[in-house]
This record gives C-alpha cells, structure tokens and sequence, in this order.
DNA sequence: ATGGCCATCGCGGATGGA
C-alpha cells in the first residue's frame, strides 16, 4: 500500500506530468495540492482511464484539493467542520485497504502559506492550524488509523531548511509556526520521513529562481504524517526529486508513503 | 540586490506563492 502527497501548482498545467508519475508509480493514493481549477474542470476522464477515481475540492485560481485512489472511498469530508473557511485546502475520506491493513482515514491538506509573520495571512494561518488541530484531536479517537499529509507550508527544524541563518524568523520557519507543528505531533502523529534514513539536505520544495534545485537549496515542507497505530506498519518513505526534473515542473516533489501489514512485514524481515 | 520564477487573470501588470 502506498499513499502520495504533491503540491502540483495547476492541475491544468501539471495533469500530463501526474500521469507520468502515476504510470511509473502507481500508487493506491495520491493527495493533491494546488489544484487551482473549479470542480468542473477537474480532469475525471483522464485520470479514471489511468485507473484513478477523484474526490475534489476545487477552488478557481487558487488552492484546490483532491485525492486520488485505485479503490472507492468513503465519508468524504471538505476543509475543518466547525472552521469557517472560503479557501478550499482540505479533503479527507476513508480510504479502504488490501489484506491485513486497516482501513485508513487520510487527510490531504495545503497549509495557509502565511506570507509574512506580521502580515494577516499569518494570523489567518495560526487560527487555520489551531482549528485543524482541535478537530484532529477528535477524528483521531474516531479514526485512529490516520494519516496526515500534504503541503504544510511549515519546516519542522533547522535540518528542513537549505539556509537556516538567512531564514531565521522567516515564513515557514518561526517559532510560532513550529510549534503548530510540533502540536500536531503532540496528538500522536509521526513524521513518517524520519522515520527512516535520509540524507542531509532532503527537501521537498525549491524555489523556481536562482537555480535553486540544481544547487539543492530547499525546504522539506511537504509532510506525511502518521498515527501511532500506522507507525509499525511504514515501510519507507522518500521524496521523490524526479518529477522536479521535468520541463516545466512544479516546485514540490512527491512524497510516498509504504505501508505494509505486520505479516507482509514478518516476509519482509525473512 | 527591497530581485531573480511561475501561475492566474486576461492582455498589462498586479497578486500570491514560499
């Protein structure tokens, strides 16, 4: 079982890179960001004829959200009940699994951006993530089998940062934004990326100027988190550069997530 | 270098992204 997260920045414009990616990593779940289109102009043909159904959340212009996933889903839910919210960035649904697996409750989120620590974009982005943590803390006992994923525009620490010094108090890197963060992990949830092993320097975003993907100056932004049940069921998870190599690419990378039950784990070991 | 690039809307240049 794999699941996948990539800010795309326009669906319209990326759609025949997704389905590159798609036909070479054919996941059971891809969460998208920055669909940037309306849920009319959502791509369903195209993508159905690669084997994926979509519930969208669309938005024109900006944000947008949709999972993608090779079996039906349940219980879609749109952005954080309770939230008040014009912006179109969260979608979770109950995704079913094969074998041993639970059935797993996948939220696919695009963080507020935030702009700049003293802007109102900033402030909007605080209540955003107080709201989003207050409504996880219930759909955890709800749902315990849960994963978190998507753009959250956040860093955890220094290492997700190419230029920690200049990026000091920045956006994406305050005090105040981490600590969101390490709140969410405080529900339970794992950054199911450290979990494994990984190079200094891994990130999943580069900014468009200065060549900054050819000289790896980046920030690991884009996040799958896990519950505490799922912990021992990843297998692997990893940044996928490839797609940040296209012509014309978008300024996020996929991550994936591997899932496997205990059994499969069992084969593994042996 | 208080920028550089990209997408959108829409047809110039502002806005947002990160």
């Amino acid at each position: 079982m794999k699941l996948a997260t990539w800010n795309v920045n326009s669906l319209a414009v990326r759609l025949p890179q997704v389905l590159d990616w798609l036909g070479a990593n054919p996941v059971d779940l891809l969460a998208l960001q920055e669909l940037k289109l309306t849920d009319d102009k959502f791509p369903h043909d195209a993508l159905r004829e690669a084997g994926y159904q979509c519930a969208v959340f669309g938005q024109k212009t900006y944000n947008g959200v949709a999972l993608l996933t090779r079996r039906p889903i349940d219980a879609v839910v749109r952005n954080i009940p309770g939230f008040e919210d014009d912006m179109a960035r969260v979608i979770s649904a109950t995704v079913p699994t094969d074998g041993d697996l639970p059935a797993l409750r996948v939220v696919g989120a695009y963080f507020p951006n935030g702009q700049a620590p003293d802007s109102d974009k900033f402030a909007y982005k605080m209540r955003w993530l107080a709201a989003l943590r207050h409504w996880l803390q219930a759909e955890l006992v709800a749902h315990p089998n849960l994963v978190l994923m998507g753009d959250f525009n956040i860093t955890f620490d220094d290492a997700d940062v190419w230029d920690p010094v200049g990026m000091a108090g920045q956006i994406h890197c305050t005090d105040e934004e981490r600590a969101h963060l390490q709140a969410l992990i405080g529900l339970g949830l794992v950054d199911s990326l450290r979990l494994f092993n990984h190079p200094p320097k891994t990130y999943t975003w580069w900014d468009y100027r200065e060549m900054a993907f050819r000289r790896n100056r980046g920030l690991r932004i884009d996040h799958v988190l896990i519950s505490q049940p799922l912990r021992l069921l990843a297998r692997a998870c990893a940044v996928d550069r490839a797609p940040r190599k296209n012509e014309r690419p978008s300024d996020h990378a996929p991550v994936v997530l591997s899932l496997s039950s205990a059994t499969d784990g069992a084969a593994i070991a042996a």
